[in-house]
DNA sequence: CAAACTACGTCAGCTTTATTGACTCACTTT
DNA sequence: AAAGTGAGTCAATAAAGCTGACGTAGTTTG
C-alpha cells in the first residue's frame, strides 16, 4: 500500500502552472468540450495511461513467453508478421523501428524453433518473404488471447463511444506514417465506418 | 471511494455493452454505436495502436535523453518522482515494476548528476523520499513538452468526447493496482467532472 | 528489552534487447 | 558493366533488466 504522501509532504505548489498555454476561452457548449480544456494535469494523466496500459497489457502475454524462453521482441515479430503474412525483412524492419541485427537475432530463434518460415520473393528473388507456420500461428493465437481478455474487457465497461475515441486518441498519438500502415490494414470497410 | 472494477461504476450507462460478441443487429444509428462488435480484427487493431503510440510517444523525449545519456528507465523515474514528491523508493518500485537493483542503478545517476535528492523520512527514518532537484524539475519540464505536443495534437483532433473514451478504456486495460494509482492523483475535481 | 521485521543499499553475476559499422552475397536496375 | 538494393552476418558494445545474498539502520512487537 502505498502511503506517499503521507508524512512531510515536500509537495511544491501543486496545481502551480494550471493554465496550460493559452487560457483558452472554450466558448462551444458541446457535450464533454469542458473536457478537453488541457491543463497541464490532464496531459500528465495521459502519460500516466499509456505508461500503465501499455505495461500491463503487454505483461498479459509474458507468463507464456517465458515458458518458452522468447521475449517480448519475439511476440512483436509473431504479431507483426501474423498480420502481414508474406511481409519483407525491410518492411518489418520498418515497422518495429528496429536494427537488422536485432531483428536478425529475434527472427533465427523463431525460425530455429519452426514459428516463421521465409520463402523467396517470386517479383524480386532477393527478398525473403517472412510467415508465420502452423505452429507459429498457434503460439500466435495463445498470446493473442490473453491480450485479448484484457481488450474485451476494457471495451466493455468503456462502451462503443469510448472504444471510438480511444482509436481516435491514438492514431493522433502515433505518427502520420504509422497511420499510413494502419490504413492499409484497417481500408475501406472500417474507415467507412468511421466516417 | 475509486470506482472499483465494473460494479458500482457510477458512470453513465451510455452505450456501453451494446452487443458486443454478438453480431449485433445495429438498430441504432447513433455514431460510433455500431464499431463495438468485437470480431478478432478489432482487437488486433488495436494491439497496432497500443503498439504505435506507445512507441512514438516515448519515443518523442528521446532525443533530449540521449544528449544527455540518459534512456527511457532515468524519464520514467523522473517522471514518477515528479508526480509523487516524496515517494519512497518501495513505492516506486511498486509504480514501475522492476527490481530494487534496476532503479538503484537509475536512481544513482540521476542523484549524481543532480537530477534527483534524497531525505530521510521524518515519521520512518529508514525511508528516502526521492523529490526532483530544481535541474531535475527543468528537465522533466522539457521531456514533458515534447511528449505534450503530441498529445495535445491528438486531443485537438480528437475532441473532447474521444479523449473522455480514451481514458476509460486505457483505465480498462490496465490491473486495478493501476486504476487504483490514479485514483490517488486524480480525485474529486477530476472524476466529478467525468460525471 | 530482545527478536523479528522492514527499508534501503550494494555486491556479484547474468540475460535480453538493443545499438553501430563494416562487409559479403545475390539479385535488380540503369 | 556499374550502381544500387535486400538480406545476412561478423564483431564489439551498451542499456536495462534479472536473481540471490547480504549488511545496516531503524521500527515493531512479543
Amino acid at each position: 500500500m502505498p502511503d506517499q504522501k503521507g508524512s512531510a509532504d515536500p509537495r511544491p505548489p501543486a496545481a502551480s502552472s494550471i493554465g496550460l498555454l493559452e487560457p483558452q476561452k472554450d466558448a462551444r457548449p458541446a457535450a464533454g468540450a469542458n473536457l478537453l480544456f488541457l491543463r497541464e494535469e490532464e496531459i500528465r494523466l495521459a502519460q500516466d495511461l499509456l505508461f500503465f496500459a501499455y505495461r500491463d497489457f503487454t505483461n498479459a502475454a509474458d507468463v507464456i513467453l517465458e515458458e518458452l524462453g522468447l521475449g517480448r521482441a519475439h511476440h512483436r515479430a509473431l504479431h507483426f508478421i501474423g498480420r502481414n503474412p508474406g511481409i519483407t525483412v525491410s518492411d518489418l524492419l520498418a515497422i518495429l523501428r528496429i536494427t537488422k541485427q536485432s531483428l536478425a537475432r529475434v527472427l533465427t530463434v523463431l525460425m530455429e524453433e519452426g514459428y516463421v518460415a521465409q520463402t523467396q520473393g517470386r517479383a524480386d528473388r532477393r527478398q525473403r518473404l517472412l510467415t508465420l507456420t502452423q505452429t507459429g500461428q498457434a503460439l500466435e493465437r495463445r498470446l493473442f488471447e490473453r491480450q485479448r481478455e484484457r481488450l474485451l474487457g476494457a471495451y466493455r465497461e468503456a462502451g462503443g463511444v469510448a472504444v471510438d475515441g480511444f482509436r481516435r486518441v491514438m492514431r493522433g498519438i502515433m505518427d502520420e506514417s504509422a497511420r499510413d500502415y494502419l490504413d492499409q490494414h484497417d481500408p475501406a470497410e472500417t474507415r467507412a465506418r468511421r466516417a
